[in-house]
Parts: structure tokens; sequence; C-alpha cells
DNA sequence: CATGAATGAGAGTTCATTCAT
DNA sequence: AATGAATGAACTCTCATTCAT
């Protein structure tokens, strides 16, 4: 490796990863304490950095806030919206794998506190609202409807309203997140995500049964 | 200016109905702005009495907090935990008027700010989670679960686990008032909570209903 | 007793010994907490009375410090000045019996607190220092100084600088009355007020002899 | 108004200095206010910097206090240990010095505040006078204790009670420093602090002397 | 005369943001 | 680019004082 190579500075390759880093510290520290009650000194201490640093990266707190929310959600989004096109067999199985992955991905990961966070903060930033309404919920919840169109389509699903099943979905993926952020620390065991999990894509199958026969 | 007028007097003594008042206000307060955000000179604004009567009543602003929960929340589970205890006819029914009760009670209220507060503050007010923990969340739990217990012995839902289910029933009207705090004002339209409802009540009845035939 | 004649009705008495009650409290109060940190609240609390009834008898917080010390210091001041008035043996007896009767009577009372107040708040209540000042220890100071020109009158003390000479009398009592206020809790014992007015009395006596021979 | 003139910076660096500057301040303005009534902006503008600033620097306004009087007092208790090591003279010489030093560096000195805010605030901070008790009264209490002992053990002082006769040496010291705290202002004259030493001197000389003869 | 609910100015403390270094 | 000392507005909480009852 070209440790010395000057066109390749070391500090250059620190600087480009500084941000990323940074919004990495902030998601942990705004995961733990909240929005509010987070305070850039600790956001700085565990990117490792400075708090006028932060500074050079992003222009106040909520900004910062934003970049988290972007960085730690739209990937995922990304994944889902390419799995759902590539997607070829029957739509129940889509539908599990989505959900399955947002049970691993998100709800296992530092992302799942953002729920909480948006939650606790939409009213106070109605921009930060509206941007993850619009980058984030509008496209998982199209995702879903999607998904819930092709079966009935294909005859896989029986017809049901769309908007509120959609809700009905995503539910319980919510709840969960939202119960590590609260409960989880009181409850003696952690909340057993798979039963879950499978008791919802239990009744998801009940409740999107064709009349006559079970779903493929 | 009538500012010496002697028939308008500075303030008047409310000994009783001001715990009430302030309590109210807190209520609206907290819901709009989240608890750390809110001021207490809103607070005391908005209950018509200067900062320093708040103190009179209440030792602090965490105290106040708790008063609030206490107050929006428990008159309700009482009365859901006397609805069940008088119940006569099917269990299913029971269910439905429940979660009715709670559409229409907590929902429509100001205290469907509740469970954004409370999913907010959980982490950083650890004692006010152990309350609502014990004080709301098992009692509700409990009282479903003693429901799906009811259903099953007298056959009219198939086994299931009580656990993982009173989750499944609980998540969506979670999420309804999750919603009304944080994306209400961003949506043209009121969410439709009677959709929702009755979509999860139709999910619901499919979800318990027995192998052999529909539950009663 | 004429406990129904209506010309001496029961409230009445009471009313006429209220400021002496409050001041009393006050004394108490001041003395634990010092001015600034006492509460009227507690005060009123420890008097008996609601916290509006201490503005029936006094304007403002100050002035019911100034009575305090009025009360706790000046009739010792008067049986001082009486003593003085009607001495008639020697006079190192005189100080002797004026310096025992402060270690019983002040150092031993509530009134050994006074002398913390003083020096704690001399500096944010000009006139209650002046007050302090003209009535106490300008009178005190000149009980001693008589006391000191009587004896040097009579030959029984040496020529001393009578100004310095009462100010090294003053000061161990003095001295004792903080000690309690500040370090009584933290010494296991109680100082010993005796061993210190002894070995005070002895070493006046010493230094007060005349050149040939002791002072009677 | 060079409001934007860039040539006068807002503020500077001193990160060294600051603390130094910062007890300096606040010696002067508890001393003149007392703790309790001291504000910390008050403080702040005394030593040239903004509150927050001083919450850099000392955790809270009790700490800061504690500060004060570790800076004020214990170097010139060391400087009194180390005078005591190192002497050679008669007893009473060692005394002399002493006092004389107390009289100078402390009396004249703005440390000469530093009795009076421990008398007035040792009742309401346990922890301040639990240090001040042990770190200073009683250094400088076994420090006199050594010389009155050192003087029997030669011969220069007649047998004596030493903890009473350390307490009658202190207390007109205490007297002093308390004095022009209090009443200063109120005299016309400047308290004669030469006159009172000399005569303090005396009177201890002819306390301490032997029975047959003149000490040293 | 007495009460105590209500007031509101003011204090200590926190922390996002700025900017001299 | 990076730092972190410094700022100052904003907050919670206290308590002497007032005044409707």
């Amino acid at each position: 490796m070209p440790e010395d190579d000057p066109a390749v500075p070391r500090w250059r390759r620190r600087k480009e990863a500084r941000p990323r880093e940074i919004v990495d510290a902030a998601l942990i520290v705004f995961g733990e304490r909240g929005f509010a009650a987070a305070r850039l000194d600790d956001v700085a201490a565990q990117a490792g950095v400075s708090k006028g640093t932060l500074y050079l990266y992003f222009p106040n707190k909520e900004e910062l806030f934003k970049a988290v929310v972007r960085e730690a959600i739209l990937p995922n989004l990304d994944m889902a919206e390419r799995l759902l096109a590539g997607a070829q067999g029957p739509s129940f199985a889509v539908l599990e794998t989505l959900l399955t992955l947002f049970a691993t991905r998100i709800l296992k990961s530092r992302a799942g506190a953002i729920p909480k966070l948006i939650v606790a903060e939409a009213g106070n930033f109605p921009d930060l609202a509206r941007f993850y309404y619009d980058e984030v919920i509008r496209r998982a919840f199209a995702l879903l409807a999607a998904v819930l169109e092709r079966g009935m389509a294909r005859g896989e699903f029986r017809p049901v309203d769309v908007d509120s099943t959609v809700r009905l979905i995503v539910a319980p993926m919510l709840m969960s997140a939202l119960w590590r952020s609260s409960f989880e620390a009181l409850e003696g065991r952690p909340p057993d995500v798979a039963a879950l999990l499978a008791a919802h894509l239990d009744a998801l199958r009940r409740t999107l049964a064709p009349e006559g026969g079970p779903p493929s």
C-alpha cells in the first residue's frame, strides 16, 4: 500500500470520511438521548473530533439530524425497492422478505432508533417531518402498496383496502422499533421479534387469503 | 387602561380547580412541543396562571409530566377494565368495543399525544417509563390477554400466541396515535381512523377464527 | 382569672404576644440558616402563623431582622449597664462578672447566633450595621472602657491602651459565639467555654496587673 | 461605534490565566456581598468574562467558593509552616512573626474577607466548613500549639492550657478580620491594627511569662 | 385580624453556536 | 482544516411580597 504516496496523503482519506463518522456518532447519541437532550459535545466526543469540527460539515444541529436520518434509512429503502423490482415469485413471499429485512436490518441496527427520533421531533421540526414523510414514509408505503396490488392482480390476495392494509402491515414493525427505544430496559427479556414477526406473517396470510382458498 | 380598576382583580383563588387546569394545559403544551421543548412559561400561560403557581401544585416539571400521564390515561384504563369485567357476549364483540373505545376516547382527544410523549421521553426519565410500563402497558396488555384467553376458552378463537397477538392488536392503534402527533399536519386529509379500525377488526376476525368455522 | 371577661378577650392577649412570637421564631430560623438563606415560610411555620401574618407586624424581611437583633441583645446590654452602675467591689471582679454573664446568658442561648448574623449581613444591610454598631458595639465597648478606666483610676490596673484592650477582652467571647455557629457540629466535643473563660480571665489578670503587684 | 471593527476581538483565549482571574474576581465579589448574595453575573463582570465562562472552569458556585478559599488561604499557611520549621530563636519571637505575618498578609489583603465568608456560610455548606476546619483551622491551631509547646519545653513560657491559649492568641486576629468586613465603613478611621497587635503581643508576653522572670 | 394562593423578578445553570488561534 | 475557549440566550426553579378572601 502506498502509505507515503504524497498524492494520497493519509489525512486526505480522513477528511473525506469525516462526515460519515460524525453522522454515525450522532445516530448513536441521538438514539440514546433523543435529539433535544443530546449534546453536541457528546456527539463530538463520540466521533472523536472537536465540537467546532461539527460545524465545518453541518450548519447546525437540525441539519445534522436530517443527515442522520438520510444516511440511516435511505440505503435500506433503496435496497427494498430493488428487491421488489426484481421479484419473481409469489407476492406473499415478497412481503415476507421485506418484513424480515426490516426486522433484521433496521430493528437490530442502530437505525432502529430513527422512528423514535422522528416521532419525538416531528412536531418541532416541520421540515424534518416533511422530508421524512416524503422520502421515507411515502416511498415505503408505495412499496407495500405495490406488493398488495401485485398480489391482488395475480389473484393471490383477496381485494383489500390498500391504504389501511399497508398501515396494518407496518404497525407491528414500527411498534417493535419504538419498544426497543422505550421499554426494552424495563422488561427482563429482550422482545421476541421473531415470534412477533411469525405471528404477524401468520395473521397477514389469513387476512390476505382469497375467500376460496389459501394464498400461494 | 384599567390597570388600577379594582373591579378586575389580578388573580382569583381557585385552589380546587387549579391542578386540573394546569394538567390540562400541560397536556396541550407537552403534546405540541414534546416534554423537553415545552417551556413552563407556555404551560403557565396556557393555564392562565403565573409560572410560580405551577410550583404550588407540582414540585417540578417531571412530576407535572407524570401527573399529565396519570390523568389522561388512567381513567380510560379503569373504564376498559370495568367493561371487560361486566362483559357477557361474544369475545370478539368485547375486543371490538375496546378498540372502538380507544379510537374514540383516546385518539380523538388530547390524550392521543401521550404515546408520543412516552416514546420520546422514556429513555430520559426511567421512572416515568417504569410508571407507564407498570400502570398502563401491563394493565392494557393484561386486559387484552384476558379477552384472548376468554375467547379461546369459549372456543370462539383459535389457539394463538397470546403475547404476540396482543401486540398485533395494539400496534395499529398505537401507530394511529403517533401518526396524529407527527404527520397529520402534513397530509391533506385527516387520517381515516374508521377505515383503519374496520380493516383491523376484519383482519383480526380472520386471524382469530377457529380453523373449522367463523368466530361468533 | 376573668377568662370570660369581655373586656379582656382571649384573642386580644394573643394578638399582643404575636410580634414577640414571630421575633423568637425568626431568631431560631435566622440562626440556623443565616439571614439570606432563611425563608419566611420557615419563620412563619416556626411561629405557628401564616406567612401573610408576618407582614402585619413587620414591613419586610430586613425589618424583622432588625427586630430580632434588638430583642435578643438590648435586654442583656441593659442588664450589663445596670450591673456596672451598681458595682461596688474591685474592678476585676466586675470584669469577671460581665464576661461570665456573656458566657452564660448569650453564648448558651439562641442569642449566640446574633454575632454571626451581623458579621454575615453587615455588608448587605448598612443601616443594620449602623444600628448594631451604635446600639450594641459602642455601648458594650463603652461599658468595658468604663471598667478599665475605673480600675486604672483605683490603681487596680496598670495603665493600658483602653481601646485596644477592650478589643482584646471582647475577642475571645466573640470568637466563641462564632465558633458555635460554624464549627461546633464538626468537632466531636462541645467547645469548653469554661476553660476558655478561665484562661482568658487568667490572662487578663496578668495583663492588667500593676507592675509592682497583683491586682486586687 | 466600532462594533464590527475586526481589530477588536470579542474575546481572547486565556486558558491558563482564567481560573486565577475568576477566583480573584470571586474573592472580591464574595467579600463584598457574601456568598449567597453575590451574583455570578457580578463575578463574571468583575473577571471580565461572560457568565458561561465561569462554568468552563468551575462546576458550580459552591466549588468556585471553595477554590477562592483555597487560593486565598493555603499559600499563607504554607508559608507560616515553613517559617516555624526553620525557626531558630526564642519562641516568643516566632509567635510575634506569625502574628505580624497574619496582620500584614491576610488582614491587609483581600483574603481578609475569608473569615467572614466562612463564618457566614459554614452552616449552609457543611463540606466547605469541613474543608476549612481540616485544612485551615486545624493546621493553624497545630502551628500555634507547636510554638507554645516549644516555648514551654525551652522554659521560655510558663505551663499553660495549650488549647485555650491558642484560641486566645487567634481571637483578636480573627476579630480584626471580621471587623474590617463589617464595620470599617462605619468608623471614621481605619482600625488601628498596629496598636491592637502591639497590645496583644504585650498581653501575651505577660501571660506567657514564667512565674519567676520575664520570657525570652 | 388572619390567611395562604398567587405573583413575578431574579438566580444558577446549560448548551448550541461562534470565532480567535 | 481543526480546535476548543468563549459567548449569551434560554431555561427551570425559588421565594419575598401582595392581596382576594
